[in-house]
DNA sequence: TTTGAGATTTAGGGCCATCTAACCCTAAAT
DNA sequence: ATTTAGGGTTAGATGGCCCTAAATCTCAAA
């Protein structure tokens, strides 16, 4: 059996490779998981040896088909919790994710079965992330790019909001940045810095690109002038 | 912050203490959790030493106040979720158990008061055992009696099915033993087996007294001849 | 091509929860 | 008052996950 930390790591590896290509270094794993490198060092060896892994020593891992299929089910329970924490037990769109990042480790199978029927087969949590699929098999890349890559003038619609911090994704919400809502681009600043208008709110927000890389959107319609 | 691990030696020290009035022995703890005595003894030493429990060296423990009020925690936890899982997941009676068992280490305060808000503050699980207020303050000694305690004729109400596994939870609905229903004694056998008859099922069930020992029930009406 | 800053691994240690083997205490029976 | 069986504790070890300090490697800049 594989414990809860070990689920942890398979799942920032795989998170890591989703936003990279390369592969994943001690430091970056480290760093998301609020560990030093020597931890890391450690757990990477039980891993490889383990076959979650393949590792070349000095230059990173990547995750073997065993490994991203540990990962698919953590990041399945995490995103089924969710969203049933938001549509059954009246959680917060903010709120859930402490929450479903403890319980994603203890849940039965049955109990995963039991909350996507209530769902109805969800294939998206409450932040627009997909959700893998019960078969666990890798899905695509999905195709939304981050707002940082679009220009003044563009318009937009929020495909993803990928945060994970309760406050930042408060202030999101307040400013009507939400999946499913059109967004123009009013300005880019040359210190990386976006500002964009919500067409829910007619208000505009300004996000640093710390937070605006987890905003990715899919080209909108044109807005007519 | 106290470990899952702690937690189930003091739910199984607070279950112990609920049956027998006597200090709770290292043996019957051992067995409950199925660990060896050793390591009771030295996890014995670090509730006492953190004030969980008071200790007398070869006669056993008993919780203190403190160590009571984290027993009541985890309990109310399991007997919630107990519920939660039977009434909005669709969970069996039988099946409840072991889900629960595990999420109650893990389930936030937050997740605790809208999972009892959902199921509008319920008082007693599925089991019919009673579930801790959210005060923690000890509840009472339940009045009923196991049934054990009752004689050929005799009619009795079920109040509650305190068994744990979920074979012998099973067989019990199967043959109609659920706690609001109403039995007849209808054999009491000299080598510990108890008969009755389910007014639900007009069918008779045959308990070994270890089983019907958590069988707990109230006096019913007199039936008629 | 060399070198040094920065990242990674190794070395060594701590705490937790568990085990087996060996020793010791209690309480009941004589 | 002794004995002894049964059970409790101590001793010593393991595996898991984490740390700091020291050694080692990599890669880009000079
Ligand atoms: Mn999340
Ligand atoms: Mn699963
Ligand atoms: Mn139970
Ligand atoms: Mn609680």
């Amino acid at each position: 059996m594989l414990s809860d930390v070990m689920e942890d790591y398979l799942k920032a590896i795989y998170q890591l490779q989703r936003e990279t290509d390369e592969r994943i270094k001690t430091s970056a794993i480290a760093e998301e998981l609020d560990v030093t490198s020597p931890t890391v060092t450690s757990m990477l060896d039980k891993l490889e040896e383990r076959g979650f892994v393949d590792r070349e020593k000095y230059r990173g891992v990547t995750l073997t088909d065993e490994g991203e299929t540990v990962a698919l089910e953590v990041v399945r329970h995490h995103r089924l919790l969710e969203a049933y924490l938001t549509e059954h037990l009246d959680y917060d769109w903010a709120e859930v994710h402490e929450e479903a990042d403890r319980l994603e480790h203890h849940i039965s199978e049955d109990f995963e079965a039991r909350v996507a029927d209530a769902l109805g087969q969800p294939t998206v949590d409450p932040h627009g992330s997909p959700i893998p699929s019960a078969d666990l098999e890798p899905p695509e890349r999905p195709d939304g790019k981050s707002v940082t890559e679009f220009e003044e003038g563009d318009v937009v619609v929020v495909e993803e909001v990928a945060d994970r911090d309760a406050d930042v994704l408060s202030y999101l919400a307040d400013h009507g940045v939400e999946p499913g809502v059109e967004l123009e681009i009013v300005e880019v600043a040359p210190f990386g810095m976006i500002t964009a208008r919500s067409s829910e709110h007619d208000e505009s927000v300004s996000l640093p690109d710390t937070v605006a890389h987890h905003v990715r959107v899919a080209r909108g319609a044109e807005i007519e002038q």
